[in-house]
DNA sequence: GGGATTTGCCGTCAAGAGCAACAAATACCC
DNA sequence: GGGTATTTGTTGCTCTTGACGGCAAATCCC
């Protein structure tokens, strides 16, 4: 695969890089117009009327007539990415498979959560991934050009193959989910951890949009995810593990404060103690955020304040070593630091260096339920943004 | 002929991009021929020619008659460095600050260590080195070209204006290092961290060369730091502060280990703890890593393995969030690590997430006593690295 | 010494971004 | 409502600069 990079130094790789440009501005902006490409992008009007046109050939963006706008001088028409560009985005649950076909404008066009009765296998999950295609091919999808297909998998993806080593929930283990989707799609697929692309959601749409240096962490049922956006690009490491804060062992300085014997995170800081402490066997997150807020009991209270102080170690422990300038805060763990912004704060600022936490912003997840399959849409959207030429070479019909 | 361009295309600098890679491999590699050049590159071979002519034009390297080789085929002359484009490297501490002249090459021209009998001041500081400036001017630097300098600070620097935050040791809080360098020698200045250029310097030219992630961490005798490369670049952060590993609090799971009230890691895991368990106020690194090797008092042993055991918590939290390949340990962690290096990896690897502990290697640190200066040149050497030609503006006095 | 191989050198080509002049479309002022 | 200013698309041209190909040079091997 000649990537982009590799031609950095040809003038082709110039092109491509400029297309590339465009069309990330196009996808991440929403629709713009001409002349905001050309301030944006600091090229030249020509080259970018004919970097526009190129990509409106290529069917991957259109051009609308200008939009009124109230200001002097000729309108210019707008850039918007073409609608029937799009990826199939799917989550794995331990009790469900949800597919959703995503635009190139990151909005969700179908998406249908597939209940399983029993813990679905890779296998079958290609299955259902390629049927949602077929079925959708029929009606939603009629006449659209799918560029690829993006997997959400709880568990640790080696980034280099899409092989899923472990996903404990799922009980996969060396899974080749990446190759099966695609004999069973006939779509080229990226597979990855589904904190990791829910960091990469919230930085490009969410919470961390525009933000170059932030910290992502995500409360689920099962533990605690993550991802790191450097420099505005998403870390994966050397494999693609990177990310998986509910393993780390933050210090805990006081020992009433501890309740699991091997002081993992994600045992400390869970979503199963705050259940408990409410009396609640399960509940959705709005529901249990109402309970804690509700709550009179003391015992509530501790609880909460415990896994705040021990959350802000393991902040602290980030910020100190990362020193970014936004720390991002989804599932329960959102309830968690909206339970007492300026507690956790404070515990925050007193755990890390005060420079590296200088100018640190906390903030809540904002996307919602679909933060996952925005993530995943993204990870099969990134060859064609990075490349958008480079896509023409592969056929994506599908029956 | 080929005089510079200065109509520089306002083009996509790519000609700037090839000269900075070409640049650059001569600068890693070191001297290599024309031929190994253009496979290096990718590029074709007159534009090659066209560039090192070019290069050799600007002053920045020299093209010698070919090596000798027993290939068959015309040998391709070599391309090294030029000699006399240099940098000054500066590394002030508690009792002396240490200059040098440092080449494109990466080789120590000239290096002075300018005792003091007192905590050195920024403006003393910037005295020194332009003194020293001034004195190898008449020598050793006659006719040399100087670029800037670079310092490496034992503290917080922020990256924007190279202000020294707070360096403990040194006790200077908010001083403008670099505005007052640059005063005194009239030279452009770059001023970081210690430890972060450490890895920097370790990443290109030392245990750390040709791997894109890894972990730097250094124990020296006030404490422990650190830096990342991710993906082949040096994290500094939102603001520069990023690496700050001896602040972090790791779970200490056995309360028996734990000896700081706080828990923060450099005081847990900490030099002056072994000089005290071998009985010594002081010692230099071998003779300490002697003491500890030779010694069989148990509570040695003890406290080694203790460290040890801290460390790899510490180092097992850093695994997990960025799935380096690579940990690099310099300072007293070298000698820490190599007291018992598989009790080490074992530990880390128990620390760690089975996958993203996979195909890690621990090393230990190559670059001795000069690391810092040659992280600091490096520092100083980077934009003209990064775009040779905007380098050209600028009028370095000579003489 | 001849053939093979690799590479430098030079002239030419061409991709593609910049540029400038002109035209078009709007707002504003009178 | 018409003239002017302003902004931006369009078009044809220039120019930089990397690629290409033929030829010469320098080496090794037989």
């Amino acid at each position: 695969m000649a990537s982009v990079v590799d031609r950095l130094g040809t003038f082709d790789g110039v092109h491509r890089r400029n297309l590339s440009k465009l069309l990330a501005l196009a996808h991440l902006e929403g629709p713009l117009s001409r002349a905001r490409l050309t301030s944006e992008t600091g090229l030249n009007r020509s080259t970018v009327a004919a970097l526009a046109t190129e990509l409106v050939d290529l069917g991957l963006v259109e051009e609308r007539a200008p939009d009124p706008t109230k200001r002097v001088g000729r309108p210019s028409p707008v850039v918007a990415v073409h609608p029937g560009v799009q990826v199939i985005a799917v989550n794995p649950e331990v009790d469900a498979v949800t597919v959703a076909a995503v635009g190139l404008n990151a909005r969700i066009v179908v998406r249908e959560r597939l209940e399983v009765d029993h813990l679905v296998t890779p296998d079958e999950t290609a299955e259902l991934v390629a049927g949602a295609i077929a079925r959708w091919r029929r009606a939603e999808l009629a006449g659209v050009r799918l560029i690829g297909v993006g997997l959400a998998v709880p568990g640790q993806v080696r980034h280099s193959d899409g092989l899923v080593r472990w996903a404990p929930h799922l009980e996969w283990t060396d899974a080749p989910v990446r190759a099966l989707v695609e004999a069973a799609t006939g779509l080229p697929t990226q597979v990855a951890n589904d904190a990791t692309l829910g960091a990469r959601a919230e930085h490009l749409f969410g919470a961390g949009r525009g933000v170059d240096d932030l910290v992502y962490l995500n409360g689920g049922a099962s533990g605690i995810g993550g991802g790191l956006v450097v420099e505005g690009r998403l870390v994966g490491g050397a494999r693609g593990y990177a990310g998986e804060f509910g393993q780390n062992r933050p210090g805990i300085s006081s020992a009433g404060d501890r309740r699991a014997p091997d002081g993992v995170l994600e045992d400390e800081v869970s979503r199963a103690r705050l259940l408990e402490v409410v009396g609640r066997a399960s509940a959705d997150e709005p529901t249990l955020a109402g309970l804690l807020a509700a709550s009179e009991d003391p015992a509530v209270a501790d609880e909460l304040a415990r896994q705040q102080r021990i959350l802000a170690t393991a902040l602290g422990n980030a910020i100190n070593v990362l020193n970014p300038s936004l720390i991002v805060l989804g599932g329960f763990l959102a309830t968690l630091a909206e339970w007492n912004p300026d507690a956790l704060d404070a515990a925050v600022a007193a755990q890390a260096l005060p420079v590296a936490a200088e100018g640190l912003e906390i903030r809540v997840a904002e996307l919602g339920e679909n933060r996952l399959l925005i993530g995943a849409a993204e990870l099969a959207f990134a060859d064609l943004l990075a490349d958008p030429l480079a896509e023409q070479l592969v056929d994506p019909l599908v029956g």
